[in-house]
DNA sequence: TTCCCCCTCGCTATATCTGGGGAGTTGAAA
DNA sequence: TTTCAACTCCCCAGATATAGCGAGGGGGAA
């Protein structure tokens, strides 16, 4: 667990995303790997990342919008768990051709990414990626995933740190009769139904709406609710 | 690391919730804590749980829809790192009113939670409690922070497996636009908007809307939206 | 080649939601 | 004690979404 402990010990003096990064070379270096990437996109849509790719690369990857179609993020999306990227679906025409472009840039044939999810409903990836054959990868994989595990969540904490050092996150909280609207209408049931479901007026009912809409700067109930969920305020 | 080890071990051969129960009384001994518990609430409402609480403080709990006002929660539903219990604001009269009952059914007055975030929205809870003082848990917390944390991961994946069958969603597919379309809605653009947003008519639109609230099942727009953020078929 | 899904467009009516008013009670915090 | 937020109820007009009937072209898979 040396990697960890000087990881953790590095990250510590971390006070930007321009250092973070110097830190992710750094695991690079000290992993024997091909690269390191940890993204995620914050609720401002900015992307936060500290990575080793190339800049063409991670240019081409943003503007051609291609985690649309990446298999690794598709499937980090719907996983709880870490996926080696050799367990994954590379057929289909657009992903092969985006497969030969990404390994053009350099990206590593092999590969083993970590879902992370964090409060309001925050979605980050964190990859190492490789050029070892099948063999020297299940070993290296076997041998690290629990310390990458870690890695990653002491990564996105930090991340964290640093995004709510730059702008203090406003909380909006939802009263309880609100948050039982909204996730009635999250179920699907319509105004009246949700009201009858409250035992209360179909009046009332559109008054904790438009409460949420308000504290949610929403522009509609589609959009509260949306923006409710992202934010993890309802339990559905 | 023995623990994590033996932990992990165990984890292997079970194969439902009662077992996990046993394995969580296990680990309940091998800590030498008061408490452990695993909690979350899956998509259809139930209550996925392994814990050493009482019955009657566990069925007390939920009856009352304490997970409300605990503290515990709300301050995991809103944190990515673990909670020490005793860093979290107790004032409030129902809040200590809570407390009083909390104790007088044997909870511990120390505890350390680790909220738990899965595909689909999921939310669980790990939480390990004591009676300890200040300063036994605080050498304790320290010197397990990192097990803690894998041990929450990895009873997740294990109780998202028993879920359902493996960790992985099964998935409705969207069409491109049909993801255009919805996501566009989730952002808050009425139908209009939305259309113009695409470039096409606003008919147009309303056949991606349809066709996918009938692949999602869902009665109408904010649900369909609501199902397909919580699948993460939107990226929003 | 045929089938099926995806993309695109039009019309009409009805249901539902949104936005503008206003008003009274309760309970907890300052 | 006062204040404030939450909860409850009412009416009305205009905007928006839903539901039903259509139509045709393109591309991939069997």
């Amino acid at each position: 667990m040396a990697i960890l402990e000087s990881f953790i010990d590095k990250l510590g003096s971390v006070e930007s995303f321009d250092r973070l990064n110097d830190v992710i070379v750094g695991l690079r270096d000290v992993l024997e790997t091909e690269h390191v990437i940890y993204h995620w996109v914050n609720s401002t849509g900015e992307h936060c990342a500290a990575l080793t790719y190339s800049e063409e690369w991670t240019t081409r990857y943003l503007t051609q919008d291609y985690a649309r179609l990446d298999p690794v993020v598709q499937a980090c999306l719907r996983q709880f768990n870490p996926v080696d990227w050799k367990r994954l679906d590379w057929s289909g025409r657009s992903v092969r051709a985006f497969v030969d472009e990404a390994v053009d840039a350099g990206v590593g044939n092999q590969g083993y990414s970590i879902p992370i999810r964090g409060p309001s409903g925050q979605f980050a990836l964190f990859t190492v990626s490789s050029r070892d054959d099948d063999a020297a990868w299940s070993r290296f994989t076997e041998a690290r995933a629990r310390e990458l595990i870690l890695i990653s969540h002491f990564i996105n904490q930090k991340a964290l740190e640093l995004e709510r050092g730059s702008d203090t996150l406003k909380v909006v909280s939802l009263s309880p009769r609100e948050t039982d609207a909204l996730t009635l209408l999250a179920l699907g049931h319509s105004r009246a139904q949700a009201a009858e479901s409250l035992s209360i007026s179909e009046h009332t009912l559109r008054v904790y709406i438009e409460g949420a809409r308000m504290k949610l700067a929403a522009m509609n109930t589609t959009h509260a609710v949306a923006r409710a969920l992202n934010q993890g305020l309802l339990i559905v």
